[in-house]
DNA sequence: CCGAATTAGTTTAAGGTTAAAGGAAATCGC
DNA sequence: GCGATTTCCTTTAACCTTAAACTAATTCGG
C-alpha cells in the first residue's frame, strides 16, 4: 500500500522529465500556513507558560472538558483532541495530580473512566479561556473581520482538500474536527 | 512587562462588559488554521515514516543543509529551524549516527562547528525532497492555483499581523523567515 | 595582557508525542 | 455458557522539545 498510493508513476520513461515537476506553489503555500501556525501556537504556548504556568496539551484538553460537564470518556477525549490515548493517559495524570480535573471509573464499564473538571479546574481555565481569547483577537487584530472570515473560507476549502486527499489513507481517518464544535 | 502587554484595559470600569468581549472570529479562524496545519503535518510526518523511516525535524535539518553545500553553523541551523539549540544538538547527534550529515569543529573558532550533508545524505534528501513535494502538491490538489495564491497572500497578512503583535515581545525576535528563503 | 562580558554548544530536567505491545473487561457467536 | 474478538486504557521505548544552567572559547576594555 505504501509504495503506490502516492500517485500512479506508470510513466517511469516518460520523456516529460519527472525531476522538472516543481509544486513551488504548493510548496510555498504549506510552508507559509505552516509558519502562520507555528507563530501563533509558539506565542500562545510561551504566554500560557508565563501567565498560567500550564501548556497548551492541558489547556486543550481542558477546553474539551469544559464543554462536556457530565464528564467524557477517555477515548473520547483522545479522538477530540486528535493525540493518541496514550497521551491521554499521561496529560489526564498530570491533570489530576494538579487538582484541575478528575477521573472516575466508569460503574456499567469498569475499563472505561470518565474526567471531569473539578471546581477549582473550572474556576482556573475560566480565567485561562478569556485570557487565551484576547491573545488570539491580538495576534489577528491585524486583520479585518472581513479578511478573518474570507481566510477561514478558503481555508475551509483547504481542509476539505486534505481531508478528501487523505480520507481513506489510514485506519480511522474519521476524526471529529475539533474547532467545529466549538 | 507580562500584565499589560496584551491591551490597555484602562476601561476597567467600562459599562461595556468586559467579559462579554467574544472574539468568536478570530478563534474561529485560529483552530481552523491550526486543524489546517496539524492534518498536513500528521500526513507528511507519517509519510516520512512509512517511506523513509524518518521524522520531520530530520527532513527540516537536512532541508536546511542542501541549501548550504559549504556547511552550516549549529547556531545558524538553531535560529533557521526556528528551534533551541539544545534541539538541534540532538538532531544533528542522531543524524550523524546515521552517518546522512558530518559536523566539523571549525578550525578559527573552535567553539563553533560547521555541519554538512555527506554524499549519501544528499542523495537520501534528494529523493525524500521530491516525494515530499508530491506530497504537499497532493494534498492541496483540491485547490485551483488561483485558490493556493489567493491564499497564499491572505497568510501574508496574516504572519505581518503576527509579527507585528509579538515583534519586541520576546528577546531576539528577529527570527527569520524559513519559508521565504525557499 | 587580563579580567569581564559575550558567544557557541551541550547538558539536564521536565514534559509532549507516538506506535506498538499488553492487560483487563465487555461483547459476540455459537 | 464460553471461547474468540473487540474495546478501553496503560505501559514502554524512542524521539522531539524547551528553558535554564553550565562549559569552554572568544572578544572587549582598559
Amino acid at each position: 500500500m505504501s509504495s503506490t498510493r502516492l500517485r500512479e508513476h506508470v510513466d517511469a520513461e516518460s520523456k516529460l522529465d519527472e525531476d522538472t515537476v516543481n509544486h513551488r506553489v504548493e510548496l510555498r503555500l504549506w510552508l507559509r500556513l505552516l509558519t502562520c501556525a507555528n507563530l501563533i501556537e509558539a506565542e500562545i504556548r510561551k504566554r500560557l507558560r508565563e501567565n498560567f504556568d500550564t501548556t497548551l496539551p492541558r489547556f486543550d484538553l481542558m477546553a474539551q472538558l469544559e464543554r462536556a460537564p457530565d464528564g467524557i470518556l477517555l477515548g473520547e477525549l483522545s479522538r477530540r483532541m486528535m493525540v493518541s490515548n496514550g497521551n491521554v493517559t499521561g496529560l489526564v495524570e498530570r491533570l489530576v495530580q494538579e487538582g484541575l480535573i478528575e477521573r472516575q471509573v466508569s460503574e456499567r464499564d469498569r475499563r472505561a473512566a470518565l474526567v471531569r473538571l473539578t471546581e477549582r479546574g473550572a474556576a482556573v481555565f475560566a480565567k485561562m479561556a478569556r485570557a487565551h481569547s484576547d491573545w488570539v483577537a491580538e495576534l489577528l487584530a491585524g486583520l479585518s473581520a472581513q479578511d478573518q472570515k474570507a481566510l477561514w473560507s478558503r481555508l475551509g476549502d483547504l481542509k476539505l482538500s486534505v481531508r478528501v486527499a487523505t480520507e481513506g489513507d489510514g485506519d480511522a481517518m474519521a476524526q471529529p474536527d475539533p474547532e467545529e464544535d466549538r
